[in-house]
DNA sequence: CTGTTAGCGCTTTCAC
DNA sequence: GTGAAAGCGCTAACAG
């Protein structure tokens, strides 16, 4: 498994091409004051020998790591991942790498992350939290550029990237509206949460915009399908004749869902149902099918990564908090299936 | 957000304790041969200045770069952040730090994710799968050693940790026999899966040393909540006298419970089910929660972790595939809350 | 015990 | 155009 020889270093190359070591880094880094053959020699040696240039060698020279630090505390991946494949894709799979941290909700353990990220000089800091709730600063002290994603932070002056969760809540209303629902409710999670405060105000938003009053209050307890089921339940209860439901998210949904199935409510025919995460494993195995509004966090991630480099190459983006697009993943709970 | 000061050097370090470079190197090292008071004076320094080594410097000198690859194609990021948390576990975070690559099931983007790793003399590398089916080696002339999680190498010459589940299905099943169940029956996913078949082949030994015979044939068709519910409704009209169910994964067990209360059996009075996966969105959120066989994959992380860095200390783990041991997590599907 | 010296692999002046 | 030499920050001989 482990190769015994030691790896080619460029002065290896460099005798190789029948040139100085000098000669041939400008050959390989594309430098123009080199001959055209001598450049040629030089990289035709680096191909044969297999050479790939030591970093830690380049890093010590150009104070880059070409890596960044991706700062989580994400523990079942849920967030982190996409925003890791966005932040991949922006940097380009393989010329940047992603040091991935999870700093398991433990600020202490963030502290330690951070120390040993920014010791090892990385070019830039991705912080991705699990709530949209504002976050603590890393602080401004920090020598590498930093970003937060999802969950943003709570200093004005960082740069942070999170969904549009008021415009989700619209959008969900809006989608409702389109269908013809006039009698809607809405069921979310815990009050302190960021997210549900953001949706619901979004719901109530645009349904006074349509001039339609909302059923009820919404409904506030906890992130669960348990809870989903007991609202739908309250909620039928209390208003027979309702034909549409904004649950703030899948799990949510999933436990409305439920219940309206046992109380012999048709879906979408007498109720409609929207919610927000478009968890794949929860909105694509209920029944029905559950339309969801997608937080695009592979273009969060995206964006986060290309601010970095905007950020390195003197090109910083605004501080403050950037909200993005969010977008609806129409399915069976809106719309009967052909 | 960007701190102009240069960052502080051992020699600046050195220069504030009044000591050469050298003797602050061996002070910062821990090395014997320095005096007690020499040595606080250097730590103070240190401490003082908030100095951290330059890594690169580090790696230079001492060819290894304490990173490691974390190579997967778990997009979800079901399997791979276990196994994170269980290698920062064994590395000690912070000391180590890891290179998160997502292939994308892409063996193009592998190779690539690959290379890189390589060329950033990566001290090793984890391969992690989502599936417990063998998977393509990355073949022999690594120059880094490299350890398979969750899904085995195909190359019997390559290491490979992998869940037992075979012994995890016998768990399942002792544990419906100990609960008196005695007409027990197994829905499953799709049979070209190895962790279906392994799965049912460990259902079908426990049954036989108990002398009872499994109920009908094991089902097998897709991972699916859907099939799950069609599994169960087909299970419950062949055999009405059914009084356990193993299901493949908490999906499956989602939809058989689904069938099951909607004709209404009892669980886990009139059936008990057990699953595999423990994924916890799943098996807690359900009604009743999931009985569910845990793949500990944090401790599979842990072990990856450890045997890379005994085989780079010379002691490298026997190869071939090492199954784990897994763990039943009891929930209300097969006991009865109080 | 402490300091001097020589690199690790690479990039970068700056002469030739 | 090319190469010799200095040095990035650190560790490891080896002298003192």
């Amino acid at each position: 498994m482990t190769d015994a020889s030691r790896p080619v270093t460029l002065s290896d190359v460099a005798k190789s091409a029948g040139v100085s070591l000098a000669t041939a880094s400008k050959a390989m880094n594309g430098r123009e004051d080199v001959a055209e053959s001598t450049r040629r020699r030089v990289l035709d040696a680096a191909d044969r020998m297999d050479f790939t240039p030591n970093p830690a060698a380049q890093s010590l020279m150009a104070n880059r790591s070409r890596t960044v630090g991706l700062l989580t505390s994400d523990l079942v991946g849920r967030f982190v991942m996409p925003v890791l494949m966005g932040a991949e894709d922006a940097f380009g799979a393989g010329r940047v790498d992603v040091f991935l941290c999870d700093a398991r909700g433990d600020s202490v353990r963030e502290q330690h992350h951070l120390r040993a990220l920014v010791s090892r000089r990385v070019d830039g800091i991705i912080v991705v939290g699990s709530q949209t709730d504002s976050r603590p600063s890393l602080g401004q002290k920090i020598p590498v550029p930093v970003v937060y994603a999802y969950a943003p932070s709570d200093d004005p002056r960082d740069v942070s990237f999170t969904p549009d969760n008021r415009a989700a809540g619209r959008t969900a209303v809006e989608h409702l509206l389109a269908l013809g629902k006039r009698r809607i409710a809405h069921i979310s999670g815990e009050r302190s949460y960021a997210a549900a405060l953001d949706r619901a105000a979004g719901v109530q938003a645009a349904l006074a915009d349509a001039g339609v009053p909302l059923v009820g209050e919404p409904l506030f307890s906890e992130w669960s399908e348990q809870w989903g089921r007991d609202a739908m339940a309250l909620l039928l209860q209390r208003h027979p004749d309702l034909d549409g439901v904004v649950a703030a998210s899948d799990q949510l949904a999933r436990g409305a869902l439920e219940t309206l199935r046992e109380l012999g409510r048709d879906v979408p025919t007498d109720v409609a149902v929207t919610s927000f995460d478009n968890w794949e494993v929860l909105a694509t195995q209920a029944r029905p099918t559950i339309s969801s509004i997608d937080f695009n966090l592979q273009d969060l991630g995206r964006a986060a990564a290309r601010s970095i480099f905007d950020t390195l190459d003197g090109d910083p983006p605004a501080p403050g908090v950037r909200y993005f697009p969010t977008r609806l993943v129409i399915r069976g709970s809106s719309v009967a299936r052909r």
